[in-house]
DNA sequence: TCAAAAGTGTTTAAGGTACACCCATGT
DNA sequence: ACATGGGTGTACCTTAAACACTTTTGA
């Protein structure tokens, strides 16, 4: 069967998911680091199952390895290198979970941002851990994880400039301003004015302020606003960051 | 072995080519049209084979269909619904062309836009034609190929907009702008004012005047220009029509 | 009273949009 | 002389970018 399978046009297809998360300050990678000792870390992922479309097999896989559940992810693209298994230990770790390890795998990948505070990810039977990594101090990944994720942060940004709902989603429904603008400072990587951010947002009136403020807070409460989806969807095609 | 590769993780993987062609005036579409009377049309399309990566196999796969060669193909997206082959005629095509014709098929959708004028595409021996349709006409194709084509077209829409490589990849060395224009116009479907669609090209320094015009045309002769790509490397990141 | 973040306007420069006429050529 | 597309400029408006001080609260 190894013969037929690995001989013939049927490589094995997989997901993986890059999961963004935002903590209110910096944003981190979902990652896990699996059991043997010197095996490196991977962004979750598995094959496919039949009957299953292939969002539904990222939001399974996700789910499976880390708990994670109702996320939205968004494709990213396919990456299907024949030698994209090049290292050692890569080829020793699929030995552990794969039936057929030596498999071409052409892997679909999957992106999200999350809120970080509201998840508390668990590992699965398999990996030693699921960790929340500084996405600036992600070190080596198996595979070609690095890429994928270096992909995946390029269309992150450019998806949040062209299409805010990926922010609004991850945030609660009611917010401050500044939640906003962090979380925009934190996926572009770069500081923004102030003034000019709320003009942004207030004059294309896709967030509108409630009647409530902060509580408790040392400073001058912030007024909380929520996002006005409707509004959004008549502007979206003239609106971008 | 039909068996053993329908009911496990391990589905096949194809490519499938959008490719948009440009005359001079009007966008359209490669579509081949099968060999029984009764098939649908569709996209170029094929297995992949070991040892291709997937942009490998989308110009091999386009090359085998129609002869065209050298053509940059760009990813779109992997497609992958369990039920994608729904129609009737679809499974019937597939029983000629495949040997598992029931197994499952994930396919990569590539996209291109090139120059119609150039190239003379030749059907392979299973179609019946290769055809230019023009993009506003295309029927029903088979499986979920209109659907991919709506996608290609909405991406090369963008990429024309944030990019313009893909448009002057297509054109000649020397050009007018006129048919810079025009090929805007096609894509974009919808009409451009001259002198803003000029002033913007012109004042961005991407496009440099030659020392030659049109000859032989019963108006004014137009000025040839030609893209200045080192110029528009250093200032992408501003420009987007 | 201090620290911390909230909130607020104006100026300047650049770019977007709308719009109409004369010019050069071949037939 | 006519038909065809080539080529040009201006006025108005919108948007982007830069920039600093006062306010409110809890500790």
């Amino acid at each position: 069967m190894n013969q037929i399978i690995s001989n013939n046009l049927n490589p094995h297809v997989s997901v993986d998911c890059v999961i963004f998360g935002f903590d209110g300050e910096q944003l981190k990678l979902l990652i896990i680091e699996r059991k043997p000792k010197d095996a490196v870390s991977a962004l979750p992922g598995d094959l496919i199952k039949d009957n299953e479309n292939l969002d539904e097999a990222a939001c399974r896989v996700l789910y499976e390895l880390t708990g994670l559940k109702d996320i939205y992810l968004k494709q990213l693209q396919a990456f299907g290198d024949p030698d994209r298994i090049k290292d050692l230990a890569d080829v020793r770790w699929l030995r552990d979970v794969r039936e057929e390890p030596l498999t071409r795998v052409i892997t679909i990948a999957y992106y999200s941002l999350v809120n970080l505070a509201e998840l508390a990810p668990r590992p699965a039977s398999f990996a030693k851990e699921v960790r929340w990594e500084l996405v600036k101090k992600v070190g080596k990944l198996g595979f070609d994880h690095n890429y994928i994720v270096d992909k995946a942060l390029e269309q992150l940004r450019l998806n949040l400039k062209y299409d805010p709902l990926i922010g609004f989603e991850l945030l609660p429904e009611k917010f401050t301003l500044r939640q906003l603008q962090k979380l925009y400072e934190a996926v572009l990587d770069q500081p923004i004015d102030k003034r000019n951010f709320r003009k942004k947002f207030l004059t294309a009136k896709i967030v509108v302020s409630l009647d409530e403020k902060e509580q408790n807070v040392p400073h001058k409460p912030a007024q909380y606003y929520r996002f006005d989806r409707k509004r959004y969807m008549r502007i979206k095609d003239r609106f971008w960051f």
